[in-house]
DNA sequence: CGCGTTTGACCTGCGC
DNA sequence: GCGCAGGTCAAACGCG
């Protein structure tokens, strides 16, 4: 699949999907209503999983931000795929971002309207008439293939006129007919040959870009590893008995992090080594594969039932006393930063933020709700779910809507799953994990981690409109995906020190809308990038532990990568992000030891898989219950 | 009757 | 130490 580098793309249509028809309750303001509501459908909603929502053609494609980099590929053959569905264009209320899209369209139409079906024979009139096009574009357009047509067919019709033997024109023709096959193959293999040279052009870029930030983190590492050790002497002592290289290493171990995180993850899970943060181990439950979180909440749920309820609190486990704000400032102890980064893994959250009506995304996964609580601040009460498609599952996740937009979803999730995924819930899962991954690289500092997440991202998709932030400040490192149409970053209030993660898509209704597919997108994307980068780029990641890995894996990682890219493609209005995100998506899988997906993968640690849902009943109010809420009178 | 939701109670962490 | 808030548990409840 990753090979799929080729340019042929299957939609996959088990993508995730807001899923109306599975939605429990509408809106929280329906407050008792919903409660009845969900009662009333709770049990169908809970049930539908892999809801194969149609995906969305160019229509929704076309709504996409903006362009602001013009990938040099050729679209014509796709975009007359996606674009060639008049009504939708009608329908689809362009939306300024449209404009790339459009503009492709139209010249795809004056093509057409120019009686050229065939991009080949695209005259040169068309090629200076579409000056949006890149030199690339216009060079294939341009056709060295067209001289070569034009000329034989010229000759031939000239001869026609001459000769007037029907046999010979006959032969001609079918004569210029080859030619023009093979004008086009040559145009193909010239086209493919540019792809190829942009792509690589593309990952020498990326690696360039990536070093210099690894350098540049390093240099900043270094500077608070020497103040850390100013500042604490003991500290120093302590390290330097831990590592056995008397961490010396500092500026690498901060590069561990990441891989930390990842090898934490991916490895430790597995192997369920010693090491304190494994006492907590837990359990039975079947840490198959990689589950990065499930470690996570697996911790936290082994560790109720092993260490007592209390215990089941997902910061003290390892920790011991230190609260998040120790995940925040790391330390430079290798198996501390293991520890840590685990911890961190533990907590980071992805949020999506949806706009929908709907009241719930379809991920594929299957989700029961434990617990319904008011949070303070805002009137829509919040809802606890887990997911249930495996006993023992340590994700969850919150689902609530916004305050100020109470037509916003907001779903946040925690953890990894511990089972297989279907290809729905994958898609999620691995965004998910992706991105608290990604997060987790860049956990170490929040400046550092915004930093990275930031850069990772905005290589990623740099495009822009703003789709993702990452926070650190938050009480736990979170990343936000914001399906909501967000043209302006300003939209929504973001925390202090959040950053935006550019997004080419405003969606809109995640129910019928590419949006859905923006977090598949997005975590492959950023996952493969965070694969990459400097963070991450640690042998264990590159190279599949033994045994930790599976072939399966392997191939589910680049199942993903390629239905995120295929998805990006499906998605996006703006083919050449689109295409860019999807190219990325494909380097990242494809690269040399491609980093088997830890969460996608098989079960692995597909770190959340989401899907929204409404709810509310409501119940519990914040706080100590004891601040009754008319709900609770009536109970 | 089984399963999922509801919801009051409980636990923990944090800030004052 | 107290209160608040977030999160979870689990008995009760409702639905199919």
């Amino acid at each position: 699949m990753a090979e799929g580098s080729g340019l042929s793309i299957d939609l996959d249509p088990n993508s995730f999907f807001l899923h109306k028809p599975t939605v429990l309750n509408s809106f929280p303001e329906e407050t008792k209503d919903n409660n009845i509501v969900n009662n009333k459908n709770s049990k169908r909603s809970s049930k539908v999983f892999f809801p194969t929502t149609p995906l969305m053609d160019a229509t929704t494609a076309s709504r996409s931000s903006p362009p602001t980099i013009q990938f040099p590929v050729n679209l014509n053959c796709s975009l007359d795929q996606h674009t060639s569905l008049p009504s939708d264009d009608h329908k689809r209320t362009v939306m300024g971002e449209m404009d790339f899209f459009a503009q492709k369209n139209n010249k795809l139409v004056d093509a057409d309207d120019d009686g050229d079906a065939n991009p080949i024979h695209t005259s040169d009139a068309d090629v200076k008439g579409s000056t949006e096009r890149t030199a690339l574009e216009l060079n294939v357009n341009t056709g060295l293939n067209l001289l070569t047509t034009n000329t034989s067919s010229d000759q031939s019709t000239v001869d026609d006129g001459i000769s007037s033997n029907m046999e010979d024109k006959r032969a001609k023709r079918a004569k210029n007919e080859l030619a023009v096959l093979q004008a086009e193959l040559e145009r193909m293999m010239e086209e493919n040959q540019r792809l190829r040279e942009t792509l690589s052009q593309v990952t020498s870029n990326y690696n360039a870009v990536q070093m210099h930030l690894v350098t540049l983190m390093q240099q900043q590492h270094d500077g608070k590893a020497e103040k850390a050790e100013e500042q604490d002497p003991m500290m120093e002592e302590k390290s330097e008995q831990k590592k056995p290289n008397g961490g010396v290493i500092v500026p690498r171990q901060f590069m561990d992090l990441g891989l930390a995180a990842a090898a934490a993850a991916d490895a430790d899970e597995p192997s369920l080594s010693s090491s304190e943060g494994r006492s907590h181990d837990r359990s039975g439950s079947p840490h198959n594969n990689t589950e990065v979180a499930s470690k996570e909440f697996g911790l936290r749920k082994s560790g109720n039932s092993e260490e007592g309820r209390g215990t089941g609190r997902e910061d003290s486990p390892d920790q011991g006393s230190q609260g998040w704000g120790a995940n925040k400032v790391p330390r430079f102890n290798s198996s501390k930063n293991v520890d840590q980064t685990e911890a961190t893994m533990r907590k980071a959250r992805v949020s999506v933020r949806a706009r929908s009506e709907a009241p719930m995304i379809t991920d594929g996964c299957q989700w029961r709700k434990y617990g319904q609580k008011m949070a303070k601040g805002n009137p829509c009460p919040r809802a606890y779910y887990r997911c249930t498609m495996a006993a023992g599952c340590p994700v969850r996740k919150q689902v609530q809507r916004c305050a100020e937009d109470r037509t916003i979803l907001i779903t946040t999730y925690e953890g990894n799953h511990n089972h297989p995924l279907p290809p729905a819930a994958m898609a999620m899962a691995s965004t998910t994990s992706s991105a608290a991954r990604m997060l987790l690289s860049g956990s170490m500092s929040s400046a550092d981690g915004l930093m990275n997440s930031n850069f990772l991202t905005r290589t990623l998709l740099p495009c822009s409109s703003s789709m993702a932030t990452i926070s650190a400040s938050a009480p736990f490192p979170t990343v936000t995906l914001d399906l909501t149409q967000t043209p302006s970053p300003l939209q929504f209030p973001r925390l202090p020190g959040q950053f935006q993660v550019p997004f080419p898509n405003p969606p809109h209704n995640l129910a019928n809308s590419p949006a859905a597919l923006l977090p598949q997108i997005f975590g492959q994307a950023l996952y493969n990038q965070s694969k990459f980068s400097g963070l991450q780029m640690s042998q264990d990641m590159e190279q599949p532990q033994s045994g930790q890995q599976l072939p399966q894996g392997q191939q589910n990682s680049l199942a993903d990568t390629v239905s995120a890219a295929t998805a990006a493609i499906a998605a996006d209005p703006n083919f050449t992000a689109a295409l860019a995100a999807a190219i990325t998506s494909i380097i990242g899988s494809s690269h040399p030891n491609n980093v088997p997906n830890n969460n996608a993968t098989n079960f692995t640690s597909a770190t959340n898989s989401s899907g929204n849902v409404t709810t509310t009943s409501n119940s519990n109010s914040n706080g100590n219950n004891k601040i009754s809420n008319s709900s609770f009178a009536a109970n």
